[in-house]
DNA sequence: GTCCATGATTGCAT
DNA sequence: ATGCAATCATGGAC
C-alpha cells in the first residue's frame, strides 16, 4: 500500500480535466482553495447518485482529477481512522486460542503438523514405548498405525493447503475490490489491514476445525491400535518362566530391586514397568490364593533346586536381588530369624538364599515340610510394616493343600 | 458365548 | 517413588 488514498496515485493538481475548468473559477489564478470550492465538490458528490450512469460516471472521473481530491480524500481517510477504527482496533488484540495452541502441540506432538521426516513413526515409538509392551509381534500393527497416521497427516496437509490457498484468493481478491472501491470511497490501509485480519481470522477458525478432527481421528487410531489393554499380549513363555523363577526363588522377599528389574526386563524382552507389573499382579494373587499357586511353586522350586545342584549358579536363572535393605524396607528389619538372608557378606539373598528357598519348596512340595518346624526355618519375619507378606507367603509352602490357605490368608492380608 | 488367566491401569497409602 | 488392592480389558481354552 502506497500513502493514503490506497490504489491512487497522487494527482497533481495542475492536471485537472478541461470538463471542471468551469466548476472552479479560481483554479487558474493559483489562490488557495476556499471554502465554496470544497461546498461545490460535496454538493457534486452529494448528488452524483441522482444522475444518469454516464453522467455519473463522467463527474467521478472529473473529480477524481480534481485538484483538491488528494487534501480532501486524506482528510476524509484520516477521520474515518479516528472515529470507527480506533474504537474497534483496541478490541482486535486478541490473545493467541489456548485451545488451538492444544491442538497444535497435539499434532505436533504425534507426528501429524510440523516436519514429516520420522515424525510419524518416532511418535508411533513413543507412543508404543508409553503403552509399554514393546513386544515384536505387534511390530506389525505399528507399521500399520504408521501407515494409517501418515494417511492422516496426508490428508492434513493437503487440507491445510487447501485452505491457506483459498484464503490467500480470497484475500486478493477483496484487496483488490477494496482498491477498486478506494477510488470512490476512502479507504486506508489500515482498514484494509482489517479487513485482510477478519478473513484470516475467519479462515483460522475453519482450519481449527480441521486440527480438530484431525485430533481425534489421531486419537481413534491410537485407542485402536495402541492402547495396550485393548492390545494385550500375553508375555512368552520363556519371559513367565524366567519371572516365575526369580519370584518363586525370592518367595521370602519377592521385591527385586532397579538393577534386578532391569535384568530381568532384558531376559524377558519386555520392559522394567512390565516387570513391575508383573511382580505386583503375581504378589497380590499369590498371596490372594497360595493355594492355587503351590503346584507352580513347587515346579519352580524344584527347577532352581536342580540348578543349583548341579552348580549353575542361580544368579543365572535369578537376577541380583534386592538390595541388602529391602526394597519393602521391611523384610530384613527382623533379619535375625532369617538366618540365611542375613548372612553377612551376602548382599541380601542371593546365591545361597535362592538355593534355601528353593529347598524349601522343594520339600514343600512333598508336604513333608510339617517336620521342619517352619516357623523357625523358613518363616523369617513378622510383618508388621508391609501388611504382612510372609504371613501370607511363607507358611503356605508347608500348609497342606487341603487346608484351603488361600481365603485364611488372604483375609490377614485384607 | 462363557469363564478363567493375565497384563495394565487407577486410586490410595506409605 | 513404590507397593497394594481393586478393577478393567483382552486372550485363549472350552
Amino acid at each position: 500500500m502506497q500513502g493514503r488514498g490506497v490504489g491512487l496515485p497522487g494527482h497533481p493538481p495542475h492536471q485537472g480535466p478541461p470538463g471542471l475548468q468551469g466548476m472552479n473559477p479560481h483554479q487558474d489564478n493559483g489562490e488557495p482553495p476556499r471554502k465554496q470550492d470544497i461546498g461545490d465538490i460535496l454538493q457534486q458528490i452529494m448528488t452524483i447518485t441522482d444522475q444518469s450512469l454516464d453522467e455519473a460516471q463522467a463527474k467521478k472521473h472529473a473529480l477524481n482529477c480534481h485538484r483538491m481530491k488528494p487534501a480532501l480524500f486524506s482528510v476524509l481517510c484520516e477521520i474515518k481512522e479516528k472515529t470507527g477504527l480506533s474504537i474497534r482496533s483496541n478490541q482486535e488484540e486478541e490473545p493467541v486460542d489456548p485451545q488451538l495452541m492444544r491442538l497444535d502441540n497435539m499434532l505436533l506432538a504425534e507426528g501429524v503438523a510440523g516436519p514429516e521426516k520420522g515424525g510419524g513413526s518416532a511418535a508411533a515409538a513413543a507412543a508404543a514405548a508409553a503403552s509399554g509392551g514393546v513386544s515384536p509381534d505387534n511390530s506389525i500393527e505399528h507399521s500399520d498405525y504408521r501407515n494409517k497416521l501418515s494417511q492422516i497427516r496426508q490428508i492434513y496437509h493437503s487440507e491445510l493447503e487447501k485452505y491457506e490457498q483459498a484464503c490467500n484468493e480470497f484475500t486478493t481478491h477483496v484487496m483488490n475490490l477494496l482498491r477498486e472501491q478506494s477510488r470512490t470511497r476512502p479507504i486506508s490501509p489500515k482498514e484494509i489491514e482489517r479487513m485482510v485480519g477478519i478473513i484470516h481470522r475467519k479462515f483460522s477458525s475453519i482450519q481449527m476445525q480441521l486440527k480438530q478432527s484431525t485430533c481425534e481421528a489421531v486419537m481413534i487410531l491410537r485407542s485402536r491400535f495402541l492402547d495396550a489393554r485393548r492390545k494385550r499380549r500375553n508375555f512368552s513363555k520363556q519371559a513367565t518362566e524366567v519371572l516365575n523363577e526369580y519370584f518363586y526363588s525370592h518367595l521370602s522377599n519377592p521385591y527385586p530391586s532397579e538393577e534386578a528389574k532391569e535384568e530381568l526386563a532384558k531376559k524377558c524382552g519386555i520392559t522394567v514397568s512390565q516387570v513391575s507389573n508383573w511382580f505386583g499382579n503375581k504378589r497380590i494373587r499369590y498371596k490372594k490364593n497360595i493355594g492355587k499357586f503351590q503346584e507352580e511353586a513347587n515346579i519352580y522350586a524344584v527347577k532352581t533346586a536342580v540348578s543349583v545342584t548341579q552348580g549353575t549358579h542361580s544368579g543365572a536363572n535369578s537376577p541380583t536381588t534386592p538390595t541388602s535393605a529391602g526394597s519393602g524396607g521391611s523384610f530384613n528389619l527382623s533379619g535375625s530369624n532369617d538366618m540365611f538372608l542375613g548372612m553377612p557378606g551376602l548382599n541380601g539373598d542371593s546365591y545361597q538364599a535362592s538355593q534355601v528357598e528353593a529347598l524349601r519348596h522343594s520339600m514343600g512340595a512333598g508336604a513333608y515340610g510339617e517336620g521342619m518346624v517352619p516357623s523357625q526355618m523358613y518363616s523369617p519375619r513378622e510383618m508388621r510394616a508391609n501388611g504382612g507378606w510372609q504371613e501370607a507367603a511363607t507358611p503356605s509352602s508347608v500348609t497342606s493343600p487341603t487346608e484351603g490357605p488361600g481365603s485364611v490368608h488372604s483375609d490377614t492380608s485384607n
